[in-house]
DNA sequence: TCAATGTTTCACGAGTAGTTGAACCATGGA
DNA sequence: TCCATGGTTCAACTACTCGTGAAACATTGA
C-alpha cells in the first residue's frame, strides 16, 4: 500500500464520528448499512453524515453500493487491513514490543494457531518503559 | 487505552513528516536519536521538527530526554502499539478479513510460531473484495 | 561572564478541515 | 406526472493546522 493511501487513511480515521463509523460498518459485515440507518444509530445529521462517508470512501477504508433508494455502506477490509499493515510492517518495522501489544489480534491472525501463553490485550500497559 | 488518546495518536500521525519520524525512531531502539540529528537526516528545519517532536510526544507516541544539551527522542513503543492494538481490537473486533492483511507481523508478534506457508505482506492486495 | 551550540517558543499568514442549513438530485409509489 | 423519501452538494462561516523566520531559552566550555 501507497504512503500517501495509508497517510490519508489515518487523516480520516482521526476523527471520533469516522473513528465511529468505520466501528460500525466492520460490525455489520458484507450487509453493511444504509446511510439513513447509521445516521440515526450514530445521532448525525444528513449532510454531516454524507460529508464523513465520503471521506472513508476517498481513504479507501469504506465502500457504497445504490440500492433503490438507499445507498448501502460497507467497511472495505482489505483497505482497512492494508493500513494496519503497513503501520505494523513497514513504519514499526514489526518491532516485537509494538506487536506484543496486538498479542490477542495476532492469535486471531493466526486462526488461533497456539492455546498456552495468555499474553493478555491490555499488557501494554505493563511494558517496561525504559 | 482510551478512545482520546488514540484520536490524537492517529492525527499525529496522520503528516508525512510525522510518519517519517516515528519510523525513524522506531529504527533507533532506545538508544533514540538527539532532536539536531534528526533534523539533519530528515531534512526538516529546526523550528518545524520541534514542532513535530512535540505534537509526537503529547500523542504519547515518542519520548524525549535531556542529555547535556541535546534531546534525544525515543518512540515509546508501548504507546504506539496501544494504538496499533485498539485499531485493531477494539475497532476492527480483531475481524479475520483485517488481521489476514497483518499476516506476516502476527507472525512475528507470535515469536515466530509457524515456519511455513509464507503468506506475503501484500497478501491484502489479493483479497476478494465482495 | 561571555560566546557558541542545541532546541523551543512565538507571531504571523496561508491553507485546509469541520459544521450548518438550504438547495439540489435520484428513486419509487400514487 | 407529481409527491415523498433518501442522500448529496453547496455556500458561508469558524476553527484549526502548517510552515516560516525571528527571538528566546538552556547548557556547556572558554
Amino acid at each position: 500500500m501507497e504512503r500517501s493511501k495509508v497517510l490519508s487513511a489515518l487523516s480520516a480515521l482521526a476523527h471520533e464520528a469516522r473513528l465511529d463509523l468505520v466501528r460500525l460498518l466492520i460490525t455489520q459485515g458484507n450487509e453493511g448499512l444504509a446511510a439513513g440507518d447509521i445516521g440515526r444509530r450514530l445521532g448525525l445529521p444528513a449532510s454531516r453524515l454524507s460529508f464523513h462517508l465520503s471521506a472513508l470512501e476517498q481513504a479507501g477504508l469504506i465502500r457504497s453500493r445504490r440500492v433503490s433508494r438507499n445507498v448501502i455502506y460497507t467497511a472495505d477490509l482489505a483497505g482497512i487491513g492494508g493500513v494496519m499493515s503497513y503501520m505494523l510492517a513497514d513504519c514499526c518495522m514489526d518491532h516485537p514490543e509494538v506487536l506484543a501489544c496486538c498479542g490477542a489480534s495476532a492469535r486471531h491472525a493466526l486462526h488461533r494457531v497456539t492455546e498456552g501463553d495468555p499474553a493478555p490485550r491490555d499488557h501494554c500497559s505493563g511494558i517496561t518503559k525504559t
